[in-house]
DNA sequence: CCTACCGATCGGTAGG
DNA sequence: CCTACCGATCGGTAGG
């Protein structure tokens, strides 16, 4: 019986795990290089295919860049849970700290995957629904703590989305100025220093989404000053 | 007599307001098509004038990018300061609102000019003094309600920077979600909405960083080092 | 400030 | 999944 030749590697991926390999690229090439490293030739380089064996597997740029985005969103939401993990039946602000921490951390540490993941580099109207749903789950996240302190009675009654929003806005904006370096030369690389930053912050919006204590009078909205 | 033939238009810059109209076709292709259009050529066909006319007045393609997103701070700047305009001598939280009001919506007015400002399109270390001027401007529109805010003892005692970071990463994490798609579908072209959406939102964070009346009992974060 | 030119990169397709 | 090729665009430079 004559000894089978094994394949070449260039043929490794006719089984189908050259879609998965062609994310993985991408991601790498994000993590090293930033969003201009990241093309159809060069994704296809690093996996060890011709450039044109993408289009096996994704209809042009785009589609490949919503799945490298949906596996960043994938990998935001578990950063998110790691982080949570390490003090899970805390307090709800403890948690929602932990949330916010873990939300910028992986920020910091994938700061092109975050950016391709809410960045407008692909074509809106093209998102796949599993995409939406990737990013709809990382949304939770944060609303699953927000919900639960609504019906504990612990936050300010509200809509919960709004209530979300804020608490999303916050660390999406903080995210956001850390890795382009707007809030503190070299920031970005002080992993502790984030931590005491986000933490701060994040208890910041915790007071005001707590609920208010009885007898107590704070702002409003419709109030003219000084008639309280 | 001969009627003297006016010059053809592509002389209009020889007396130096090239640079002027570079930095204007810079915003216009910005506005118009977004940021996969803006390239030293295309800036000076918009300017009438040949692509290697630029080098003139910007070293390379980055020194325009950072002349244009200096003049997007600059309208940055003036958007939020026309929104405060129209609130002047309000209360302190009607202020910080009609302030992240005005950032937000410029951001939504020009996401492509927002994104170039704030996005990691200039090689940082190559930033020039008067960008990092104008962009301490912009912050400091938020940071000088919050300097207010403490001094006259409204505000939770702490960091003034601290509590504008708080300020700041709302305002700009909704002003990147909203112009995203991330919020509502539709939701950019919705001013209304996003003015409704941002008060809401700020004036949450508003109650967290209102002093606590006396008797107050709140969460009380153990706040690690250095963040005070 | 212009014309002409350079090397490089890119997404995508033909045809096998 | 490959080779070969396409048109297009880009930043930048030479030389005037």
């Amino acid at each position: 019986m004559p000894i089978r030749v094994p394949r070449k590697p260039r043929d490794a991926y006719q089984h189908g795990d050259l879609r998965h390999a062609l994310i993985q690229a991408g991601l790498k090439l994000l993590a090293e290089g930033g969003a201009g490293e990241l093309s159809l030739r060069a994704a296809a380089e690093l996996a060890g295919v011709s450039h044109a064996a993408p289009y096996r597997h994704f209809k042009d740029k785009n589609a490949l860049l919503a799945a490298i985005a949906e596996e960043g969103f994938r990998q935001l939401t578990a950063r998110i849970r790691q982080e949570m993990a390490s003090c899970a039946g805390a307090d709800l602000m403890v948690r929602l700290r932990a949330a916010s921490v873990g939300y910028v951390l992986f920020a910091v540490e994938n700061p092109a995957s975050f950016r391709l993941v809410f960045g407008g580099s692909l074509e809106k109207a093209e998102v796949p629904p599993s995409l939406n749903q990737a990013g709809t789950e990382a949304y939770h996240t944060l609303r699953d703590l927000i919900v639960e302190g609504l019906s504990a009675g612990r936050l300010r009654a509200g809509d919960p989305d709004t209530l979300s929003l804020s608490a999303w806005s916050l660390v999406h904006g903080l995210a956001n100025l850390v890795i382009d370096g707007m809030v503190e030369p070299g920031l970005a690389a002080d992993e502790e220093r984030v931590r005491a930053i986000t933490t701060a912050v994040s208890d910041l919006l915790g007071q005001g989404l707590l609920a208010p204590k009885k007898n107590e009078h704070r702002f409003d909205a419709n109030r003219p000053p000084g008639t309280s």
